[in-house]
DNA sequence: ATTGATAATGATTTTTATTATCATTTAGTA
DNA sequence: TACTAAATGATAATAAAAATCATTATCAAT
């Protein structure tokens, strides 16, 4: 199942870098290869680190650059949270959601409530403001952290 | 009720820095004067240029220090939309809000909706997650620019 | 009013993440 | 195989915010 939709992901990269005009790389193999197998919210250095022990003579720039490209093939999405780095998540299959974000370890924590979404959809309409996309994120103290 | 707001606002402001040790200073007047008079969203550069007027020999960094400091009285909060400049926003009287983000024009709109906070607060008790804070912005196109 | 301790200021530098530049290399095609 | 344009990698540029530091100002104690 895993190897199905890693050979999903790169096809779909591969068809957006068709779309484009642009150029399959090998490095670009290695970059999107090291990216779905990592976890699911890495910083481009982290991917960098990772893809250096596979690929030593690429530049962190192609790896920043890439991550880049799949935000925009619509198979990454950048979180910003706080002053943290910019992380990179994974995003086939466009399922949205949410997250808890714990303040303590920094880990995020995906959650979904459909009720939520049709609210506030119903809060936009009523501002008479056409929403395109949202971002929840609820700051506080997950369960690992609470335990210790 | 303008001019009593701003008295409040800045006597809070005042007790604050006395809590802390701190010392009420000329700048201090004039930035937190100047903050409160200012529109709700503003920049540091911003009220940096609104200062200037005022008190022309201020330095920048005094600014975006007492910006910080207004944050650590709980009378300015941080947003940051994107790769904006963070903005400031007053925060008297602590009524939380949620904002829709224009992105054609960038304006905030502050929302309010209870069954939203009431569904966040259910969704973080199922992760066993205890919330401190949230933070939800719904991006998309304002009244104003669709009508334009 | 003066002094002394220390916080605040203002100018500047540093930091840090991200983007841009550019010479060189590489991919895809004619 | 050669050509055109994109991609790469090294480095520089950008830009926002924070840190540094010498100087100034504040405030309590005298």
């Amino acid at each position: 199942m895993d190897k199905i939709n890693k050979k999903e992901f790169k096809n779909t990269f591969i068809k957006c870098i068709e779309e484009k005009g642009l150029r399959y790389t090998k490095q670009r193999e290695v970059i999107v290869d090291a990216f779905f197998s990592a976890g699911r919210h890495i910083t481009s250095e982290e991917l960098f680190n990772i893809v250096k022990r596979i690929y030593p003579e690429i530049g962190y720039a192609t790896v920043q650059r890439n991550l880049n490209l799949l935000c925009k093939c619509s198979l990454a999405e950048e979180i910003k949270i706080g002053k943290q780095k910019t992380r990179y998540e994974q995003k086939y299959g466009n399922t949205h959601h949410d997250h808890l974000v714990c303040l303590q370890c920094g880990r995020l924590i995906e959650v979904n409530d459909d009720k939520i979404e049709k609210l506030q959809a119903k809060l936009a309409k009523k501002n008479n403001f056409t929403p395109i996309k949202h971002k929840l994120e609820i700051y506080g103290i997950c369960a690992d952290c609470k335990s210790k």
